[in-house]
DNA sequence: ATTTACATGTAAGGGGTTACATGATTTG
DNA sequence: CAAATCATGTAACCCCTTACATGTAAAT
């Protein structure tokens, strides 16, 4: 029940059409809740006609750009979520279950994949550290501020542990198989 | 894909029922990839159709223990998707989620949640500790036994990056709000 | 004999992924 | 006007979650 929670919040930060919308996952929301542009039409969709949103008097033709923004209901909704305790949810990391089954079966070529995945992590912690640069170049007292930057360390934090875990690894890899 | 290379991992390493296949993955396997017994009764019946593994002759009725194995075939389709590039997911974290509405809605009881999750993963990183301590006293050169090392690392370090990560962020949380 | 634990399964619903479809607007 | 782009949507499939159903074996 997150992806309703995460447009909700999206659209009070701004009230958007679903492509917008789409855009904004890409960036930064979706940092730590990606969706694709068919999750978040049919969960517009549900919202409106659940009546915690309302789409902004338009044509209601088919190409044409849609706007939606939060009803005090939508509101309501996502301050009763947010204060809801949710247990974390399991890891489920394909990559060490790989490794897992390499350790068992042989793991011929594995070494160039976590190579691979070492590249993918480092460029991504770099955007965000770029992003840290730009958005929080000082620390501000703002409450507001302080969270959302609170939420951009987890995402720097992640990426430099796996990093750091995929280094390791490689180098245990290496001379061995 | 995922579930079906972890059950033909399990069945690789030990011939097994599904409910110990069910327990196995409470267990070790679970700390990555988790499944419920649903899942993997029906992944079996998959497996089995498949012609990757089979069951052991025994009576197929209802309430009984039912025992499968891993064939040539299953053996070589998991040697493949072990080779197979495969991208890391993206992100989903619902407490960042939550962080980020705070950030907008205001995040009354916050804290007591932080806290919560705060004690899970020290609980979570105290497991994995006592399972070093007990699997990985000293290095052996072993490889396969280095392998399965660097995947309790990885369940190690995250776990300790979010009880880092949390207790950093209640130190910013308790003063403000 | 009843309860408890063991063991395998079914059903319904939600969410995510991929591929495809369709209309409107802008640009060459 | 043709092509590219913007924008909204449909459909099919798979996986996961939750609740429930059913049968066997052991314990009291």
């Amino acid at each position: 029940m997150s992806l309703p929670h995460a447009i909700l919040t999206a659209l009070l930060e701004k009230p958007s059409s679903g492509l917008e919308l789409t855009r904004r996952f890409d960036k930064s929301i979706g940092f730590f809740w990606s969706a694709t542009h068919q999750q978040i039409y049919r969960e517009l969709g549900r919202l409106e006609q659940s009546g915690l949103i309302r789409s902004l008097p338009q044509p209601p033709s088919r190409g044409q750009r849609k706007e939606y923004e939060v009803l005090p209901a939508g509101r309501a909704a996502l301050v009763e979520w947010v204060a809801q305790p949710q247990d974390p949810k399991a890891i489920r990391e394909p990559l060490l279950l790989r490794l897992r089954a390499a350790a068992t079966v042989g793991g011929r070529g594995l070494a160039e994949e976590l190579e691979r995945h070492l590249e993918l992590h480092e460029r991504q912690l770099a955007e965000y550290l770029e992003i840290e640069r730009n958005d929080f170049p000082l620390e501000h007292a703002a409450e507001e501020n302080r969270l959302q930057h609170r939420v951009l360390s987890a995402g720097i934090g992640l990426e430099q542990f796996w990093v750091e875990w995929l280094r390791e690894t490689l180098a245990v890899l290496r001379p061995g198989v």
